[in-house]
DNA sequence: TTGTAGGCGTTATCAA
DNA sequence: TTGATAACGCCTACAA
């Protein structure tokens, strides 16, 4: 028989006939065929395939959206692959040039900046979504709406009772950290309290950085009785500084932090969190994707915007004894 | 000018006329060429990609042997396509079976199950290093000494001045599970205690499962005063179900577990753990693939074996008042 | 329903 | 030093 017949049994197209395709079936399980990916990809000018370009695998909100992704792409038969770029501008624009060059067919990116270039990719018709962070470039993105959840978290402080809450959130450059740093202030004014900019500290996502953070505002003139913190890792540094000089978190001083990490609800007190849908996230920028993957250009929607709203979960460490 | 000269200056050969090569790349530049890199890989029948099929994404033991395995091939100029198993067999054969298809030019494996099926991959030459579990075809394997870990953490429980150390580990299906209780058994015997198979849990490496096997023991006719607990996830549960009880590990409880998890050094009592080498483990096993990549079947060296040592850090969860 | 043949974008061989 | 050309393995229009 010819390599036709073959390709199209193995393609499940009807017009084989049913004995054949069987003969086919089964010499392709004796001899245990694969076909190859690369070859079909080129021939078809396209790969079953998203890259997922995260900035930090280390933190357990990225793994929950590529779980999200993940999950889409195996039902609608596409493989990810998860490139790490460790918040290095350098490594992101290497992992979008492969993406390109490996023709995958959807990208899904956590910008480093929001000027990352993706130009290449949307002229070349390569759907981009961008997670957690936006772009300027106009895409369809999945976003938290950060502000609203750090001005929750602050105004719960404050009604706990606590008078002088600071706020440690990210580097200058993140879009997130200047929401939540925007949602703290607005907590402020509208608990009638005057912001004060010897409250606030970036301190880059980090732990160290944090406590580092923590020490300097402890050691003010005017030290906060209360912490709001943009991140999980930094509520370590914060937490490990706190009980450096005998300060019990929902005791001595109040604390709730950004991100749901499983092992916040074990820290003693537990911590207060502002939780992100980080997995429906993942979820919702699959979808996105699914519905440009192979859809014309011209015939493509405008450019999407999904803001998710983040959970308050209150445990001890926000409380005031 | 031609296609060949094109491809040969792309590929800095030395054949090409120094102007003719500006010109060029002056035109790739200017039109933003980007080769195909499917095509390339064809060609060649080689890509210079590694999958890294790891069974958790979201366990922190896992994205750090990551970070090794990519800084690795980062700097030997392969990509690396990360596949997420979630401890699910189906998912593996998925994920090994796109690796054959994308024609990766390695592997790097933590299987799920000793008997996990890599015969195809090995059929076509293409090199798989096993990590963290070891696997029954005879590969390179980057191993950690497991059970002298645990020895070493419960004797330490024991010396510390616990009497009844009890033992939560994983899986019965999990090398790691069988040899980190082996271990603990090891360190009953040294210290001349007799081990009670009513000390042992099964918890599957789950935090929720850990927490219901703390329950059982410590409702237990003669209940254990300490806990060798064999990985971090497992070892949440456990604190969960001892604050639930108003226990005060390395107070009322002794407590030692696996994993460094970042989160270990913040709890209350900051919580003993073993250290495995996760990173170096990658590092390890993307140097292993390297010996192997491109090398001729027949001038490949003899499947190797290595085994790291683990770090006992002692913090206040295992130590006595 | 089946077979033939062209081409996807590269690189490598050979001749000029 | 350069160019023409044949693969790499696959899918598909077209012919039979």
């Amino acid at each position: 028989m010819s390599v036709a017949t073959v390709s199209r049994t193995l393609n499940n197209q009807e017009t084989v006939d049913a004995d054949l395709a069987d003969r086919v079936r089964a010499a392709a399980a004796e001899l245990g065929y694969r076909r190859n990916g690369l070859a079909r990809s080129l021939r078809l000018q396209r790969a079953d395939v998203w890259a997922l370009i995260i900035s930090d695998i280390a933190n357990p909100f990225f793994t929950a959206i590529a779980r999200g992704v993940e999950d889409v792409a195996q039902r609608e038969g596409f493989s990810v692959v998860l490139c790490n770029t460790d918040e290095d501008p350098a490594k992101e624009a290497q992992y979008l040039e492969v993406a390109e060059q490996e023709q995958v067919s959807g990208v899904i990116l956590s910008p480093n900046e929001i000027g990352s270039d993706i130009s290449q990719l949307t002229r070349l018709g390569v759907p981009v979504v961008a997670v957690d962070r936006p772009l300027r470039e106009r895409v369809d993105s999945v976003l938290v709406r950060s502000a609203a959840g750090a001005q929750e978290a602050t105004e719960h402080l404050i009604d706990a009772g606590w008078r002088r809450p600071a706020c440690i959130t990210g580097p200058e450059t993140a879009q997130t950290a200047i929401q939540r740093l925007t949602g703290y202030r607005r907590a402020l004014v509208a608990r009638k309290k005057r912001p004060a900019a010897s409250l606030v500290r970036h301190a880059d996502y980090r732990a160290d950085r944090a406590a580092t953070a923590t020490a300097e505002l402890m050691d003010g003139r005017n030290p906060p009785d209360s912490f709001f913190v943009a991140n999980s890792e930094m509520a370590l540094g914060v937490l490990q500084e706190l009980r450096r000089r005998g300060l019990r978190v929902g005791e001595d001083v109040g604390l709730v932090a950004f991100d749901n990490a499983p092992w916040t609800a074990f820290t003693d007190r537990p911590l207060s969190v502002v939780a992100q849908p980080a997995y429906e996230m993942g979820v919702l920028a699959g979808e996105l994707l699914i519905e440009r993957v192979g859809v014309p250009l011209d015939q493509q929607p405008a450019p999407r915007v999904r803001r998710l709203p983040t959970e308050l979960i209150v445990r001890g460490s926000s409380l005031r004894p």
